[in-house]
Parts: structure tokens; C-alpha cells; sequence
DNA sequence: AACTATTTATAAGA
DNA sequence: TTCTTATAAATAGTT
């Protein structure tokens, strides 16, 4: 629906592509939306873009109220520790917990549970895909520091090389398992 | 879009609401899927109708390497192929439909559903559990492979001291990429 | 389930 | 990026 049709395929133009994302992106998301509202269902949105943003939407009173403040922002230094403190399912299972422990559990209808059940789902689901979010973002920025640290080495060495006037190609070899405990060897390590 | 324009708000005729429900999710899943090839993004839509039926759709590589085992994908670690296929989820949302599907839901007794929720709520977090115990095993192992990293720079920065004797700051200046452009200190250089 | 009159979403262009 | 607009696509009401 636009100016001209479109395969349904990868843009390969990155610019384009990422217009784009940002565009249907916004109207999934706001479908969703419609759908639960004109039909009272529980929709759950997750999109993670190619670069590794998370954008969600979820409804359901009290989903949305469980998920909004929680949105993930600085990833930087308590990235670790966000991860450890995420848990809002916590609070929806003592919702459910406390709804079945309810005296007249025999007349609780079975639509409230129906709906109690949708919402635990919608709920986990999201909960689940943002806290492995997170921690895949934790692992990469895992890596890139470990990345950096490679490069430092790599950098130390070789100047250390320059300024010692010793080192051979071969002593400046890789060193085998640098990563799973070896020693520091004597002249230059560099690590792969 | 359609004969006229309709308000966001529940459609209060139940044949309609159904209606627009089978359509409307219909399209918010094709949506979901054109969005995840046009753009090479992750796509995660969970839907569950008013009746408790239970619709999902998930694509793009990073949201299936989540949720779906059967879809293996090669990284460098074990431990980090295991995380990414560590998952039973599908089949647990499938029984949960399944349940839900049965044709007297009215008539289900709240033992039953009672029973199911608990089902549900164990599977989840044992699921859960074993799969955050893997990342953070994972995300270990990067720390430790950072600390060791840590220590041969250290290593290599005073042996370098050692051997030049000469170079001045400026001369050891910043390293290219490093995390901040932190000039590395006399003595020990460490990242942060 | 199909059909279409319309509305809505959006591709391309500014 | 944001807006504009021509056109494609989705869908509300109908059959």
C-alpha cells in the first residue's frame, strides 16, 4: 500500500530498510492495540530490530501496568544487575496464587480464570522474550569489551616489540588456550 | 478500512466481534511476518482470544533462536548453542491450547483449569530457570575470560615498562578503539 | 466464505 | 527526519 507494490523480501537498501521498520513497526504495534480493544483479547507485540532494539507492546490492564515501567533503558553498568532484579512475573503469579486461594474458589467464574490464564501467558511471554533480550545484550557487550581487550594486547605487544629489539616472529606467535587459564609466557603474548 | 469507518472500542455484537477477531489477527500475524523479512527483524506476536484460544507467530532469527529448538543455529560456544536451543515453550503453549480448545469449555471444572494453571506456572519456571542458568553461566565464563585478559595485559604492560625504559607517555599513548580512550596508566593498565 | 466499497497503511518523493 | 500523496492492502458490512 504505498506508491507502488512491493515484494515482500528483504530491502536491501539500508536507509529504506530502516525507514521502513520504523513505519510498520509503529502500525503493528498500533494494530495490535485495535485488536484487543475491539475484540477483548490479549496481544502481545515483540520486535527486536536487526540492530537489537526491543520494542513491545502489550495489553491487558494489568499487563500493561506490569510491563511499562520496566522498559529497559541504560544498558550500561547495571546492565547485570537489571537482569537479576527482573522479574515481574513475580508480582502476576501472587496475583494469580492469591486469586486461587480465594474461599468460594468454586464459584469463581470460569471466564476470570480464562482471562487470569491469557493474561499469566501474555505476560510471561513477554517478560521471558525482554529478560533474554537483555541478557543477549549483556553477552555482547560481553564480547566487545573482551574484543577490546584482545586489541589492547595485541597493541602492547607489538610494542613491545618494537622497543625490546628481541622479539622474533615466532615468539610473537599465537598462544594456544590464552583464554581457559594458561600462564602468562615470558615474552609476548598476543591473543587471538 | 471497509464499508465505513469504525470507533476503537469493543464491538459489543459477539458474532462480529468473532468475526473482526479472525480476521483482524489473521492480518496482524502477516503483518508481524512481513515486517520480520522487509526489515530482518524479530517478530514475536502472542494473541489470545476472549474464549482463552491461543494464537502465536514468531519469526526472524534472534525471536526463533529463542523460542523455537528445532531451529539450531552455529555459534563459537557450546554453552551458547545450548542456551539459544534450550527450549520446550512451544510444546507447553500447545498443550495449554489444546486444553483450552476442548469442546465443553464452559463446563471444565476450576479443578481442571486450577490443575492446568499450576502445570503451566512449573513448566514455565523451570524452563525458565534452566534457561537464565545457562546464560548466566555463559555470561561467567566472559567474565572470566575478561579477567584473564585483564591479567596479560597487565603482564604485558609492565613488562613493557621493564624493557623500554623509554617511552613516555605520549609515546604509549591512547590504543585505537579502546572502550574510552583511556590512555593506559604507567603500571598497570586496566580496562573499566 | 466470498465479495466490494471504503478506509487505512504505507512506498516513494519532497 | 517528517510530511505529503498516490496507490496498495486491509477490512466492515453485505451476500
Amino acid at each position: 500500500m504505498g506508491r507502488r507494490k512491493i515484494e515482500i523480501k528483504r530491502i536491501e537498501n539500508k536507509s529504506s530498510r530502516q525507514v521502513t521498520f520504523s513505519k510498520r513497526r509503529n502500525g503493528l504495534i498500533d494494530k495490535a492495540r485495535q485488536l484487543s480493544i475491539l475484540c477483548e483479547s490479549s496481544v502481545a507485540v515483540v520486535v527486536v530490530s536487526a540492530s537489537g532494539k526491543l520494542y513491545d507492546s502489550s495489553s491487558g490492564d494489568e499487563i500493561e501496568a506490569l510491563f511499562k515501567p520496566e522498559k529497559p533503558q541504560c544498558f550500561e553498568l547495571d546492565l547485570e544487575e537489571k537482569i537479576q532484579n527482573y522479574l515481574p512475573h513475580k508480582e502476576l503469579l501472587e496475583t494469580v496464587q492469591s486469586k486461587l486461594e480465594e474461599p468460594n474458589v468454586d464459584n469463581v467464574s470460569v471466564d476470570s480464570l480464562i482471562s487470569l490464564e491469557e493474561q499469566l501467558e501474555t505476560a510471561l511471554s513477554v517478560s521471558r522474550a525482554r529478560k533474554a533480550e537483555l541478557m543477549m545484550e549483556y553477552i555482547e557487550s560481553l564480547k566487545e569489551k573482551e574484543k577490546l581487550l584482545r586489541e589492547e594486547n595485541q597493541v602492547l605487544a607489538s610494542q613491545m616489540g618494537k622497543n625490546t629489539l628481541l622479539a622474533t616472529d615466532d615468539e610473537r606467535g599465537m598462544f594456544p588456550g590464552s583464554s581457559s587459564g594458561n600462564k602468562i609466557p615470558e615474552t609476548l603474548p598476543l591473543l587471538n
